[in-house]
DNA sequence: GAATGTGAATTTCTTCACAGCG
DNA sequence: CGCTGTGAAGAAATTCACATTC
């Protein structure tokens, strides 16, 4: 499939073609009027406007299951990311391999990180190593870190935190089996504008805004 | 601190008092004028309209490193959700202890959904197997599945899923990482709206609807 | 003829601002 | 007096619709 029309890509994602029209405008005009946009082309524009075509060396510190399920995690080298160390803070984690990779120690970090070039950070740890941890990246020179860890970490101007918490996924599919479950109530109900929308089937979904902890 | 105003959960959470008063409006009135809102009385109600106060039970199918980390992981019991089994193909981990529960065999999986009143499932298989245990799953009567597959399932209508894409949250984080090392060019760009917006501090975030796989 | 790119219209979301209540 | 709850105003996002290009 060389080509593909806007309207084609709006119906596999599930959007209006308008939208996914003006939104490729944003990035330049890559359509041909009368054809559509050459698939080839249009993935690599996007590809490089995302970053994807850049490499992005990342470190992985807390290397316990779920760490170990990142550093297995074959979805991180086709996105241009390439895990550059593993790191722990249990002496006998040290050299044993994981992924193809031996565990370093928590003592390196910082040498690991600048000895890479690393910018991007991943924390996996226990919670109350979380801070610490992430201190220590941002001094050594981390300016992006993605936290599972179950804390609210505090950073300094110009470092970005992204949180994971893989509860918040399950709580959307709960919210949404519980208004499946009560759908005749659903009348009568000052139905909330937010809370009434039915989930879609695409890769989509919201999430409120304030939740509590 | 018994009481909390909207001006203050507004500061805290990063948005306007007047959206949060309008958000909190739509579940009904549960502030005193002058007051503000009786922060258990708040809790409880936004805990009772999100599910949290109701027990889910789930199955983790796939109990690798990912799906040991998901049974480990002890944030779900605090939102209410109780792993009731955890299920995986493999004989040789039949029985074998996990986050202090047994290892089933996926042959008993009709039987763990119906025996436990299921009606969500996490897939934590990998790519190959995750359809076929989705297509169970859903037979047996799991009506939303949150899957860390690195695949799209298809799903009958009124079965709601939810993709993980660990990568996803990465890839947030090294665009805004390439923004940042390209500052200067952004100047003469012509910059689209929402690749623009500079990544706030808040727990939020932009995630571009449409994705090339 | 077919499909893009984009101003204009429309819809949705957010914020303002203030009446009304405790 | 302080703070909620909410109409009205304003801003932003989405969709329409069509001139334009291949």
């Amino acid at each position: 499939m060389p080509t593909v029309s806007s309207e084609e890509l709006a119906a596999a994602a599930g959007v209006n073609s308008a939208k996914l029209r003006k939104d490729f405008s944003y990035l330049g005009s890559y359509g041909t009027r009368g054809v559509g946009y050459d698939v080839e082309y249009l993935v690599y524009q996007i590809s490089r406007e995302l970053g994807l075509t850049q490499d992005w060396p990342v470190v992985i510190v807390g290397i316990g299951n779920l760490g170990a399920a990142l550093a297995n995690y074959g979805g991180f080298a086709s996105r241009g990311f390439r895990v550059a160390a593993l790191i722990d803070a249990d002496p006998a984690m040290a050299g044993k391999p994981v992924a193809g990779m031996p565990v370093q120690h928590t003592d390196d970090l910082e040498k690991i990180i600048e000895d890479n070039g690393v910018s991007i950070g991943v924390i996996a740890t226990p919670a109350g190593a979380a801070q610490q941890v992430c201190e220590r990246l941002v001094a050594a020179g981390v300016t992006s870190i993605l936290n599972f860890a179950p804390t609210v970490l505090s950073v300094p101007d110009g470092v970005d935190v992204r949180k994971v918490d893989l509860s918040i996924e399950l709580q959307i599919l709960a919210f949404h089996e519980q208004r499946k479950a009560g759908e005749d109530l659903a009348a009568d109900d000052v139905v909330p504008p937010v809370a009434a929308k039915q989930p879609r089937k695409g890769p989509d979904g919201d999430v409120p805004a304030v939740m509590p902890a």
